[in-house]
DNA sequence: TGTACATCAGTGAACGCGCGTTCACTGATGTAC
DNA sequence: TGTACATCAGTGAACGCGCGTTCACTGATGTAC
């Protein structure tokens, strides 16, 4: 690229990720909204100014730490799920698709930070649809795929209202994790979860071990 | 009650309902750590005192906010399950706690703003736990009045995790409508959501409407 | 590869405001007779 | 029911700090030759 509309320095991409590393661990301590840029700054090893030559606002920044991140999970989920071609053992993906997704309590912390600041800002909160619409496609392809092969329950519609409903069985969890803070539990948790809504109903005498958390 | 071991003036209760009422559509509208005291007495009319007077900090109000609150929601919705005694038509029971849950977005948007304050304060996280278990409790209770009329799917385990997906499921959707705001797909969806769960698969093969949101 | 120059990126001091917190005061409320 | 007194609850001014924001400056980085 000896095309250079707008020069970009390596240290300025590096101050950057800086940044955005501090933010991601101060937000994840204390939650956005109760940390000040002076502090982000002081965690990231910089002096204020560096923020303010970097992002016009707060806001902006925790904005391009979403970004970033949400982009990440979703390639990660993504690969999860097409990891297996034949799209024939669902279990197997959704055990791949619960480690990916509850893999890091901080993520989830800010993720939910993130929520309720989109909640107020329309946005934002377009930004955060947006990605989870992304999410559900990756999932509604790969149940696309195992159509046939497994049955899903008719009362969540076609395979988009099963996209979803996983997608909502995520949410759920991680609200429970947020405050217990088990982790394993909460894989075995969606999981089952995960069974139940896309098995068509499951009603095996034995039972698998329950009541978590 | 002629006994007074600490007067509690009627004036007091007033301020404090009044300091309360005014957080509760301040922090709904702004969010929780977007708020100074300044900007909430001002929406009680009071000045800044009287918040000293009745509160320690502004954490303090905010659980005390919380509490009221939820004890609330907590006896409608024993109320809405309660209604049928016989415990026999599941499906309206469905549909009138689903009335209840998620009746308020701005209750929704108070209650993930504490959950987020919960998930980084111990001490907060076991309130919410213990309101949620109680929350839990009144639908297993429900669950067991109706077992053997409905099939619940054995994947979920017994009586108590499928209250537990219950709740999953309202948490799941909560999100999805904080984002979208639109309440009637909320409910609708949690509709289809508790029946895939609490029924035994549901394979009819005419499909109800679907892909909410 | 080296040097001279230009531009950029982060520094850190300075300013000022918003707001948390305190406290002497006073009008409101409750009590005693 | 009325009056005098005591206590309480909220007032609002004052203090000061934390921190957002700006900006002149300088060391770092990139460019040209």
């Amino acid at each position: 690229m000896p095309d250079h509309p707008k020069r970009v320095t390596r240290r300025r991409v590096a101050t950057r990720a800086r940044l955005l590393d501090a933010a991601f661990q101060v937000f994840a301590a204390k939650g956005f909204g109760h940390v000040s840029i002076e502090e982000l700054c002081e965690a990231a090893g910089f002096s204020r100014g560096a923020f303010y030559s970097n992002f016009a606002t707060l806001d902006a920044l925790f904005f391009a730490l979403y970004q970033e991140r949400a982009e990440l999970i979703a390639a990660q989920v993504a690969e999860a799920l097409a990891q297996d071609g034949t799209g024939l053992d669902v279990p197997a993906a959704v055990d791949r698709v619960t480690e990916v997704l509850l893999l890091d309590v901080d993520w989830l912390l800010v993720k939910t930070d993130f929520l309720v600041h989109a909640a107020r800002d329309p946005q934002v909160a377009r930004a955060l649809l947006d990605h989870r619409a992304r999410l559900r496609e990756a999932i509604a392809d790969r149940l696309f795929r195992a159509r046939g092969h497994t049955g899903l329950p008719a009362v969540l519609g076609d395979v988009d209202g099963a996209a979803h409903a996983v997608v909502a069985a995520y949410d759920g969890v991680t609200v429970q994790l947020l405050l217990d803070k088990d982790v394993e539990a909460a894989r075995a948790w969606l999981k089952q979860l995960l069974t139940a809504l896309l098995t068509d109903g499951g009603r095996t005498p034995d039972r698998p071990a329950h009541d978590p958390a």
